[in-house]
DNA sequence: CTTGACCCTATAGCTAGCTATAAGGTTTAG
DNA sequence: CTAAACCTTATAGCTAGCTATAGGGTCAAG
């Protein structure tokens, strides 16, 4: 006879090194799911574990909560999400390159403005609050 | 004889292209002042237009409206503040760089991930949600 | 004289992923 | 038997820079 081992939220919060607090979002959120005893108390299966251990993975890849809910639906479908996340990763490495783009474009528009204030301090106009940031065109 | 324009606060936002709500929360965190007719509108003089294209200018470059206030409490106790702004302009560029270092590195590792995966997709343990996802390690 | 365009304050909501708190019920160790 | 250590729900708060809404007052044109 298996033993039928119900965790407790406290013991997978432990095992997982997830807050407790954190456990109950992510149920909220449909991530994982418990049963009830009768004290009301959140019963886990052991299985919760490695989901919320899933869950942790994701997160260091980039994943949103919210992408990780589609990549469960996925699995509770029967499916296996492998190319769904090959996917969302994709998207993940396409949009860091696209921020990634704009802040070195960005960065080199500031060292512009370093260097240049640093060669040729612009004259203060009559009320300006500081010549530096008012050379700066105002962008509509 | 000057004559006095007092500008409403929908006439700052026409003429600078913030709405009245942003301005309004500017004036709450001490960027911009305001004197008040009898009817309690807020009465604005000419100067403010000028402000508040500051701060917008400011924006562009990154600063916060945090970093705004403090450079503009140089400026309201009579100091240029130009050299607080280069500090502050360097500190960007600085923070700019680590995160663009730290974005790269991560997107190595997707990368890396993407790959290995292409090449050697991993064999399903019992239980896996995502084989992919469960071979991530798990950072504590 | 009324209608619409302004203005006011105060509060709630948005993003994301939580944490913290209040106000209580349960369980377990001593 | 009591106190600590759990558990529960519900709500508020955090970041930043706002926007949106409710519920009102004021003002200018026709």
């Amino acid at each position: 006879m298996a033993v039928i081992t119900g965790l407790k939220i406290g013991e997978v919060s432990k095992q997982t090194g997830v807050a407790v607090g954190a456990l109950r979002y992510y149920e909220s959120l449909g991530l994982i799911q418990s049963e009830r005893g009768e004290n009301s108390y959140r019963c886990y299966g052991p299985e919760t574990v490695q989901q919320v251990q899933f869950i942790k993975k994701a997160q260091t890849l980039g994943f949103s909560l919210d992408d990780i809910g589609e990549v469960l639906t996925v699995h509770h479908q029967g499916d296996v999400p492998c190319e769904f996340v090959q996917s969302l990763l994709q998207d993940k490495i396409q949009q860091l390159e696209a921020q990634i783009q704009e802040m070195v474009a960005f960065k080199s528009a500031l060292e512009q403005y370093r260097d240049t204030w640093a060669k040729d301090h612009p004259h203060p106009q009559p009320g300006d609050i500081c010549p530096l940031i008012e050379t700066v065109p105002l962008t509509e």
